[in-house]
Order: C-alpha cells, then sequence, then structure tokens
DNA sequence: CTGTTAGCGCCTTCAT
DNA sequence: ATGAAGGCGCTAACAG
C-alpha cells in the first residue's frame, strides 16, 4: 500500500494537519517541523492522494480542450505545449475531439460536466459554432476560454490570431510579386476565420486598386479536398484561371497544389499558392509553401495559462488578447510570369 | 449545487444504497424501485461524483498514453479512437507526451503514478526503449500494454505491426518494378521497428537474387531531416545512386522526395521512393507517396480496449496481437527507367 | 430485496 | 504554531 498522510504525520510525530499545512506550503510551520515533516515524506514516498483533494476541495484539477478532428491539426505540438503547463501548474489537460452536433460529443461533453470531472474548458473552432457548448458551460458555470471564437464576447476571454491582418499581408506579397488574379478559396461558414480572411484579402486588393473580381473567390473548406476540388475546379475554366491561388489554410493548399502538379502546372512556375496556418508540413511539402505563420501552440498554450489563472483567481476579469501573425516566404509563391 | 447521491434517495424515499445500485447496474432491486430512482435521478439531474467514486474505489477511471511527441503523429486519427473508446468505457483517456531519459517527462510519469492519477499505461516507441518506465510500471504494480515493443516479453501484453513482412512486400514491389539498387534508410536505435524493417528489406534481396549493398544502407532517422539529409549524401554520389528509395517510415520519406526535387531528379521518372506507416499526408504529397499501411489508429485501439479488459478482470492474461500491415501503391514509385 | 454502518484520504473549522 | 473532530460523496461489507 502507498503512504497516506497519516504515515507521514506519525513518522513525523505531528497531527496530520501539520503534514497537510507542509504540503500546501501554507504558513504557520517552524523551519524545524517543516524539515521533519519534508523528512518524513520522502522517506515513506508520500504523494497526496489526487482523489481524495479532489473530493474535499470538490475541484477535479483538470481541464479540457476541446478541438475538432477533421483537420489535420498540429495536434504533437499542442501536446507539447500542454506537457509543459501542466507539469508546472499540476493540471491535467484533456484533449477531448468534439464535433458540432454529434450526439456522442455532446453526450460525453455532459457527462464530463455533470461528474464534476473538468474545472473549466478552452474551445477551438468550430466547436463554438454552435450555442450548446457555451450555453452548457454558462448554465453549469464552468469557466472557459475561447480560441478564435466565431463571436467574440466581453463577458469570455478569448484568444485570437490576426487573421485579417495575416490574409492581408499574403495578399500583398502575392501584388508585389505581379499577381492580378489572385483566387481565394473560402473556408467553412462556421468559422470566423473564413471571413476574415476574406477580409484582409479584399481590403488589400482594394488598397492596390485591383478589382475585386467574384469569379476568382471559391467555396471551399479547409481540408486537402476542399483546395484540390476548388483548384481544379478554378484551373480547368480559362476564364477563370488565375494566376495565384490564396487558400484559405494550408490544408487546402497542399489541395490546391496537388492538384496544379497533376494538371502540369508547375507550381510556382505558372501557379503561385498561398496558404495560411504554417502547419508543420508546410515546409516539407515540394516546393515548400508560402504561408501566415499563425501559432496554434501558442495560441493554445495562452489560453490555457489564462484558463488556470482564472481558475486560481475567481476574480479575474476576462482577457482578451489578439496574438500577431507573419508572413512565411517560401518556395510556392513567385513571380507573375503570365 | 448539484445533486448528490442523497438527494436522490430522499425524493426516490429509499436508502443511499439502493440509489448506488441502480447507477452501478447492479442486482437485486426490483423493477418497481429502480424506475422510481431513475426518475428521481432524472429529476434532480443527479450523476455520480467521480472523485468520490475514484477515492472509495481507490481508481482514477484513467489510462495514460504515452507517446513521443518528435514524430509528425497521427495525433488526430488517434484522438478519434480514443474518444469513442472513452465514451464506451466510460475511461477517460490522457495523451501524455514522453521523451526518453527527459528528467521533466520522468517527473510528470512519477506524479501520475504517485498521486494514483492512472490506473494504466499504454506506451509507443520509443518510449519503452529505456527501462525507467517499465520498471517504474512494475515496481508500483501498474498495469501497461506495449505498442511495438522494442523488446517482447512474455510477462507484458503488446500488440505491434507486422514490420518485417511490410518490409518485405515493399522491397519486393520495388524489385517488381525492376530496381536493384534499391536504398535503405535505417530508422533510430532505439526503436525496434528499425531493425525488423532492415530484415524485411535483406530478407528480401535474398529471396530475389539480389547481392546486398552495404553502401545503399545508410544511418538515418524517422524524421524529415533525417530522410532528406540521407536522401542528398546518397545521390550527390555518383558511387552509391540508386534508382530507388526505401525511406525508414513515412516522415523520412517526405525528406527524401523533397532532396530528390530539389536536385531536379524528378520521382518516379528517375527515383522510385517508397516509405512505411501511411501517414494521412501521404496520399497529400505531390506525387503521392507508396507505403507500407500500419494502422497505427489500429493498434492504438486494440491495445487500449486490451488495457481497459485487464483493468476490469485482474486476471486476464497477458495478450499478444499482430496487426497485418499491407502495401498501398501511389505514384512515387515507378518502374527503373535507368 | 433493501438498509445501516464504516471508512476511503484529505482539507476546513475551530480549539488550544 | 499545532491539533482534534467533522465531513466531502461514494461504495463495500454486512445485516436484516
Amino acid at each position: 500500500m502507498t503512504a497516506t498522510i497519516k504515515d507521514v504525520a506519525r513518522l513525523a510525530e505531528v497531527s496530520i494537519k501539520t503534514v497537510s499545512r507542509v504540503i500546501n506550503g501554507e504558513a504557520h510551520v517552524t523551519e524545524d517541523t517543516r524539515a521533519r515533516v519534508l523528512a518524513a515524506v520522502r522517506s515513506v514516498g508520500y504523494a497526496p492522494n489526487i482523489s481524495a483533494r479532489r473530493l474535499v476541495q470538490n475541484k477535479s484539477y483538470m481541464i479540457c480542450i476541446l478541438m475538432y478532428p477533421g483537420f489535420y491539426q498540429p495536434a504533437s505540438a499542442i501536446l507539447n505545449i500542454t506537457m509543459d503547463i501542466s507539469y508546472e501548474e499540476n493540471y491535467d489537460i484533456l484533449i477531448q475531439p468534439y464535433f458540432p452536433s454529434h450526439a456522442r460529443s455532446r453526450e460525453k461533453l455532459v457527462s464530463l460536466i455533470y461528474e464534476h470531472r473538468i474545472d473549466g474548458f478552452i474551445t477551438t473552432p468550430p466547436c463554438d459554432a454552435e450555442d450548446f457548448v457555451g450555453d452548457l458551460l454558462n448554465t453549469y458555470k464552468v469557466p472557459l476560454v475561447q480560441i478564435n471564437p466565431f463571436n467574440r464576447s466581453d463577458q469570455i476571454p478569448f484568444v485570437v490570431g490576426d487573421d485579417q491582418g495575416g490574409a492581408s499581408a499574403m495578399t500583398e506579397h502575392l501584388i508585389q510579386l505581379g499577381h492580378r488574379r489572385i483566387s481565394f478559396l473560402m473556408g467553412p461558414r462556421n468559422m470566423r476565420a473564413s471571413y476574415d480572411r476574406l477580409e484582409g484579402y479584399q481590403a488589400s486588393l482594394v488598397k492596390c486598386g485591383i478589382p475585386y473580381d467574384p469569379n476568382l473567390v471559391i467555396d471551399s473548406e479547409f481540408t486537402f479536398d476542399g483546395g484540390y476540388t476548388a483548384a481544379r475546379i478554378l484551373l480547368e475554366d480559362p476564364n477563370r484561371m488565375p494566376s495565384a491561388i490564396f487558400a484559405g489554410n494550408d490544408e487546402a493548399a497542399y489541395g490546391a497544389i496537388f492538384a496544379s502538379q497533376e494538371m502540369g502546372i508547375p507550381v510556382p512556375e505558372r501557379l503561385s499558392v498561398g496558404g495560411f496556418d504554417n502547419l508543420t508540413m508546410s515546409k516539407y511539402i515540394w516546393p515548400g509553401l508560402t504561408t501566415i505563420h499563425q501559432p496554434a501552440e501558442e495560441l493554445v498554450e495562452i489560453a490555457t495559462r489564462q484558463l488556470i489563472q482564472q481558475l486560481k483567481n475567481h476574480s479575474a476579469m476576462p482577457t482578451q488578447i489578439l496574438v500577431p501573425s507573419r508572413l512565411i516566404v517560401r518556395r510556392s509563391t513567385g513571380p507573375n510570369l503570365s
């Protein structure tokens, strides 16, 4: 059997309360007894039983990140960050897949909340797109931090990337390379990033005096298949043929590049392709994807630390944080030679 | 305040034990009282407090998968599987990044065990390569299921893919395409797959009567950079120039393809490249990677269900499961035209 | 078939 | 500065 607080108390010849005080770093313990207790702790290999602590404090010391598994997520980078945080803060971090409107996802979420398994949540798009999550957490007064939420609220802390600024930077990069017929692949309607990136694209066109051509904007998804299909549609139609494609995100860009290669259209010689997100693969895929660095790990890290702060300090005000993005130029974009 | 078992008992006019029985699906309750209890449960929105259950049963209902974050893991597919299992079995699944020999990783693992946070573990390579994990779990009698362990043991249940068979299949595929100078990129020394795949490669050469040329086998890593560097070394040296590269895994294959493209050597016209693992990206990367399907999700699923079985039924014998692999032909391999 | 009692390991409150 | 008693919500063991 593993040692309990009683064993330590007996060995150190103090009461269990004193041991508790030492373990939790409370005041009112002489250096002498503290040392004796710590020695006893080491000697029996004591560690507090988390379940007992959880029960008596009515906390789980566990937080949950809801993540949509449909994307080719930078999950391993996120895991790295969460490991560090969970180590430092002594919270366990559960990464929970969540599909909006999916019955099983909802039931799982409900059970996590009902059974007091989770102290606080972080949502990532598009998990916040349905009101279900927010309403549920609000009803049960479970703290929430949103990453790139669809709707921003004063009441809920959030961490967001600069989608509009990033999209502008990409569009201007392409314009500077001499491109005029720049296609934009619109993302899904349940993610704010889709709209913000479109706005950044449009704003840059206006700024540079290039007329907006709705034929060049095409509805797509933030997936390989979405980008592939959209690119084929554009590239097969002589009337729509662009000299550059700004895909809504990196995954769609991979699809666009694949389609282009498949059709014998070399990238970047005859078609420039830009992405958004700077996923790990983007520097590995030939010829290297020009993209906007929008570090998911960083957003997750900030949100997680923010949430833990809030859990520790109930009075914390909702914080709203904007993380800047930046252009990463690789070889998938080049001068317009047409 | 949320409802407790007492509230339900009061409302249903039974004892708390009866409520407990109903909740846990035990026998010896009349249909009548069961219905009354269930009605009360619904009426007050009761769900058992997990922490209390954990404390009294001295179980955490949580299992942990140790995963090395250095690879470009198919993490999202794994998350999908674990969601389903955790939903069905009512276990939470914690995916914990783990670097062998890394102090922080070890401390985190120790604290998970000491504090009774985890009922059982699953290891993935190369987390099992150091004895630390196995020894620790053995000392504390924490159940373990290994995925592709470095050393297989009768005492420890494991789930493994068919590395040798897969490597043979790939090698024979290349030989059938007319390749004779087939280079093999060896994986890291702390993973058994590296050796097994090498053996499969060698066995097929022997079988087809092709002499083994040590110059064509090169030490590498299971990473993009490893494959990139190895490919450059091979392709820059006229004496070593192969007509096909069998990379140790898909990530290394991505690197080899990138290097080849960079040097103006078209794939598959002048160089065939084969991988191993069939990661999601492998069908998205141009020209589509020929590889061995070795479904990580499936291994994880089997191992996880196995572990939960073991936790539920202490007498379960260690199980040893071999999952077959199969060749996936895409466009990165083609006939030897040299 | 149902209920009573005890206790899991810890923290909180209130004494001392 | 330290300790004693009580209870968090639940289940196990035993009665009835």
